[in-house]
DNA sequence: TCCGTCATGGGAACCGGTTGCTACGGCGTT
DNA sequence: AACGCCGTAGCAACCGGTTCCCATGACGGA
């Protein structure tokens, strides 16, 4: 039995020196590395580090102003795929970056989005990152500005990641992509096919996302010399049974259209199920559209025609530009270009 | 302007101290709430802080023996849904029981695996959680047992959940689910409806999870008196890449089946677009079932039979156990059920 | 042989909190 | 009026590290 059994509590460095026969303050220069220590001393320090299996403490490491400070970043949902991918992008830079992350759901609630980033100022976070769209309210705005002052008075910094930026003056990065421009495309494409009644199945009235991507998709009638019916233009939220709820409500109310774009593709999976519930073929009867560009949208059948969103690129970029920020330097605000991605959901409209 | 501007850096308690004409130990007990202070002094204690929009630093409370420790999960890749759904109960637990989490993806590899535990024990987290299957070698148990030796001895544990237990001894708390009670059953199913040729698309092959899954489908046909054609059984990984590949090879190499049971819904979901791909109907000419009943499995067409798994639940009973646990308590191992969701994927073999 | 220099290690202060112990002032009691 | 108790606040030690500053010893050069 060579490994150490569980029997003491944590040692700390003291303990260390005394079974090397040094003085703490040599201890953690060994550790450190760089200061120089006589190879017999290094030897019996890193014996007896081994001996004990002694990790310094990093929370006191931090407080004693080394250490690399932690990360956070606070999301609606991680469940989510278009989430989980930038969550996956933070994580992925952050450590490559050498520092740990701290995640948080908020549910949707507000409070505890407040509640969580105060606790991030208190862990004395690098950067919190904030991620996916919201209600862009004047409140939003003051709240959010709140929080971004808040927390670079505390040495860190807000990082808007998808989410609508703040009044100038704000202490704050921004990285957005572009719903507007993505769904103005996609929707133009849809349009080319020579569809004229699109139904829209939107997200939240009020969330930037989902509003976003309604403007592109108005220009994009609009570019057409079109004015679409407001009555296609339907609003629930980004899940898949609200996709589902919408589309067969929108068959059984007899409401006309020949092609449905979905604020995402997760609305869009709930939508074609509804319209395969009600015997409708995609893209024969009615094409469909969705937006995110998730690893599913392939496996729907038929193949998801969708905009690509380059999320977890995202997710690395707020991480990257939070970081290696200098203080004094403008805040910056990126906006990322989408793509759409043809596939077999769209088609010309069919004899319905 | 009444909030405060990011002008100083971070204030310490004696700042406040000093702005209240209190003493440091003062300001700490009127935050720390139960200690007798007068009305008079923790106004003045509390104006000061309000107007230096104080936070205490959680590091120095955790050192100093006071804050609530973090907890801390390490998964392969958030991204996968059903990682995603554990995590989110860990997070979700997590926060309920007033614990931050910090999270760490390894990439599947090892070696990111010890680092990460390794600054989880500098953390000083109170429990790791390692989610997900792997490979159970011995070389696996042994570095595991190291792990949570040396977690233990730091105060901490280790969790495993959704992953093979130890040798008994090792301080570590397993929450698994029933992976080959799930495919046994999943499989009975499969069988019943008359398939005499089921295809099996594993995982990688010494990975517990594929493993457990595959020793159902073994397990089923046994009970029916049927040894199932070992040809019968692919390899490959679980990502919905392999799915769709391993199928198109299978129908390529004109193997003759008249079922398909995948090891997760994301290798389904592959398969499924490759059988589509061949012209083949689902479940008319073939049927096919999945694994883990990701949300996305109702909206594959046909809607995919699966197994569900608690995964949620999984996550909130490993923090739980985790977390509750009297510190002499003799380790647990907890195994969760699963249940067969039956969709429309799988029927009775067809004219094939 | 004596002195200056450099390599090395220790002591103590500090990071930002908490808390045990003590001191002080005001009050009620006999 | 003197005594004792209680409520309140401060001092100082401590949590587990880091790092500045200084002491010591060995070494080489004159």
């Amino acid at each position: 039995m060579t490994r150490k059994s569980g029997d003491a509590s944590r040692s700390t460095i003291r303990d260390v020196a005394a079974r090397a026969g040094v003085s703490a303050s040599t201890v953690s220069r060994v550790l450190g590395g760089v200061y120089p220590v006589s190879a017999a001393t290094r030897g019996s320090v890193l014996r007896a580090v081994r001996d004990l299996d002694y990790v310094a403490d990093a929370r006191a490491k931090a407080i004693a102003g080394a250490g690399t400070p932690t990360l956070a970043f606070v999301l609606e949902d991680i469940t989510g795929p278009s989430f989980a991918l930038m969550a996956h992008g933070v994580e992925r830079e952050a450590t490559r970056l050498g520092h740990l992350c701290l995640v948080c759901s908020t549910e949707g609630d507000v409070r505890h989005e407040l509640e969580f980033v105060e606790m991030m100022r208190a862990q004395r976070a690098a950067a919190v990152i904030l991620v996916g769209g919201t209600a862009d309210t004047p409140e939003y705005r003051e709240r959010t500005h709140r929080m971004a002052d808040s927390l670079a008075s505390a040495g860190s910094r807000l990082v808007l990641c998808g989410r609508p930026p703040l009044d100038p003056g704000a202490p704050v990065t921004v990285i957005e992509y572009d719903n507007e421009g993505g769904a103005h495309t996609l929707v133009a494409h849809v349009l080319a096919q020579g569809h004229r009644r699109v139904l829209y199945l939107g997200g939240r009235a009020d969330h930037t996302t989902a509003l976003g991507r309604e403007r592109g998709y108005l220009a994009a009638h609009r570019a057409r010399g079109l004015t679409p019916d407001p009555s296609l233009v339907l609003h629930g939220d980004f899940t898949r049974d609200a996709g589902h709820r919408l589309m067969r409500q929108a068959i059984e109310d007899g409401l006309e259209f020949s092609a449905v774009v979905a604020a995402t593709d997760m609305v869009a999976a709930g939508a074609l199920t509804a319209l395969h519930e009600a015997g409708l073929t995609v893209p024969g009867d009615v094409s469909l559209a969705g937006y995110d560009d998730i690893p599913f949208a392939r496996d729907l059948h038929p193949a998801l025609t969708t905009v690509h969103v380059p999320y977890e690129e995202l997710g690395r970029l707020a991480v990257r530009t939070a970081l290696e920020r200098t203080p004094g330097a403008p805040d910056e605000h990126l906006l990322l270009g989408t793509h759409v991605v043809v596939r077999d959901s769209v088609g010309p409209p069919g004899s319905h």
